[in-house]
DNA sequence: CGCGATCATACTCTCAAAGTATCATGCTTT
DNA sequence: AAAGCATGATACTTTGAGAGTATGATCGCG
């Protein structure tokens, strides 16, 4: 392999057409460049330059090596400076996984979308999952941040940011007894004796534990009738009349017809978290610069 | 600039994980390898690999200098073998010319045509113009070579190469006195009294003077009632009955209707030569190559 | 014909990078 | 817990590619 001085040196006798000229630009004397000049002839077996009179100048094989070297020394030139730059976190990858309903919330769109505009270097993947399949992610490094409903506390080598605490909604059937209160708020112990539609637990543990205990807390235990395996389908299943349900606020601008969404009372302590997961061992600094980011836009 | 030893090294310890395998694969020893990537850190300025109990394993930074490296290696890699091709020909850059009656000769296409084929690399530039602008294109290094009728034998520092004769033949307006034959050749003295129909001598001195030279041979000297600028024209001139012509016989399949072609007499040495001309001191290998090919095409 | 410009050759020298030897650290195994 | 092994870091020595100096060879030009 050549090696990038011998390259630059060729370019300058070329571009100079003149051996002692080159070497004055390179900063170096005429002699070691002519032999330099040489030992490339020798290395490719190839004459590069046709010496005469009043210079040099460069034979077919020369030409070619000059376009190449330059094409070289161009992607080598940028190397440290893009290097730098991936060292700040400006240039580089980073996978970010939401579960669904942290996805319809308008600050992870938002936070993502600003991201994206305040480190174009940075190539995006996202990966909507549930979240056990986003920890199992952020753990095999697939992932490098998710966006999650529960705390995740347990996991080993995770990092939990608290991002913001949204309310939630009762989701009523259209025409239901309960879907008209005069803007009060519900209290949860009206819902005592309904039959609930909930997202399965193992996609999202946080949202269902939330519920649960807040419904014990309010001295009952809902009977769950369907457990839905999207969000979106819990819904569909309110709209259809199998149950009533309880949802984070953003969903309201997700379900439409056939739907009443009403707000419970504060007492209950229901509330929808969203957290921002990593690995705790991750020191990527394109990650760094996305929790800055995303922590500045929660508080 | 980074050098490619060491942009090579950096790769082999990104591949390999371990510092001391990495100098097994490279043929060196372990410590001048840690001091390399200590000196690349310290040159970048950025942490460039974590050590942990069991080998390295790059930073974000590290793994973008890694994609960068493969990339300016692989071009670097493709260098030499890329200056030999040139060496040989097989590479580069061809300009060739052609004057409008050489275009028109199948020799010529076909031998354009079956030089692309064999040497793709080969990137051409074709052009057409007067002999004139041809051997100023040669000398002026715009041209490698063209194809022209006449000798250009007093023009210094090109070198001349017969390639063919061809036969010329008279043209006559349909219709005219001499259009009919039975196939029999014609006579040039039998033209001695129709007025002629040339192109112009600035843009093809080699056809005009021939013609020229065998109608004195034969005689006679013609009355010259019409120039043109162009072969077609010519022809054009003649279908239209402003005199007869004599051109080259490949013109045959160019001018269509209002116009008989006749053979001349072998006697009359009435011939348009093609040769090829270029540069005496070109001593390009993609010239030296097409030379070969259009040289064995004409033997 | 001598002068200036330019590339080539011979010899010396220097410093960056390679080698050698050895230490430091932290698992793993007994 | 101690020995052993794997791995990287450090200190010192050695080497060689490449830089410098001096000079020769060639040739156009006034």
């Amino acid at each position: 392999m050549i090696a990038l001085r011998r390259l630059a040196a060729f370019v300058a006798i070329a571009e100079e057409g003149h051996i002692t000229r080159a070497a004055e630009r390179l900063g170096m004397q005429q002699p070691p460049l002519t032999r330099l000049l040489q030992g490339l002839e020798a290395e490719l077996g190839v004459r590069l330059m046709e010496r005469g009179k009043r210079g040099v100048r460069p034979t077919a094989a020369g030409a070619a090596l000059c376009d190449e070297a330059r094409a070289v020394l161009a992607r080598a030139g940028g190397v440290a400076e893009a290097v730098r730059r991936a060292a700040r976190g400006e240039q580089g990858r980073l996978a970010v996984g939401f579960t669904s309903s942290a996805a319809l919330h308008p600050f992870v769109s938002s936070g993502l979308r600003r991201f994206r505009e305040a480190f174009p270097g940075v190539a995006m993947v996202m990966e909507e999952a549930g979240t056990g399949e986003l920890v199992e992610g952020l753990l095999g490094e697939r992932l490098d941040a998710a966006f999650v409903r529960s705390a995740v506390g347990g996991v080993a080598g995770l990092a939990v940011e608290h991002l913001l605490d949204e309310p939630m909604l009762a989701a009523l059937p259209a025409g239901h007894g309960l879907a008209e209160g005069g803007g009060e708020a519900l209290r949860l112990s009206a819902l005592a004796g309904e039959a609930f539609v909930l997202y399965r637990r193992p996609a999202g543990p946080g949202l269902y534990d939330a519920i649960l205990a807040a419904c014990r807390g309010a001295g009952f235990s809902p009977a769950v009738a369907q457990e839905a395996p999207r969000l979106t389908a819990t819904l569909s299943l309110v709209a259809a009349g199998f149950g009533i349900s309880v949802v984070p606020a953003s969903m309201r601008f997700l379900g439409g017809a056939g739907i009443a969404y009403r707000e419970i009372e504060a007492g209950a302590g229901l509330c929808a978290p969203i957290h921002l997961a990593v690995r705790r061992a991750d020191a990527s600094p394109v990650l760094a610069r996305f929790r800055a980011l995303i922590r500045g836009a929660a508080g």
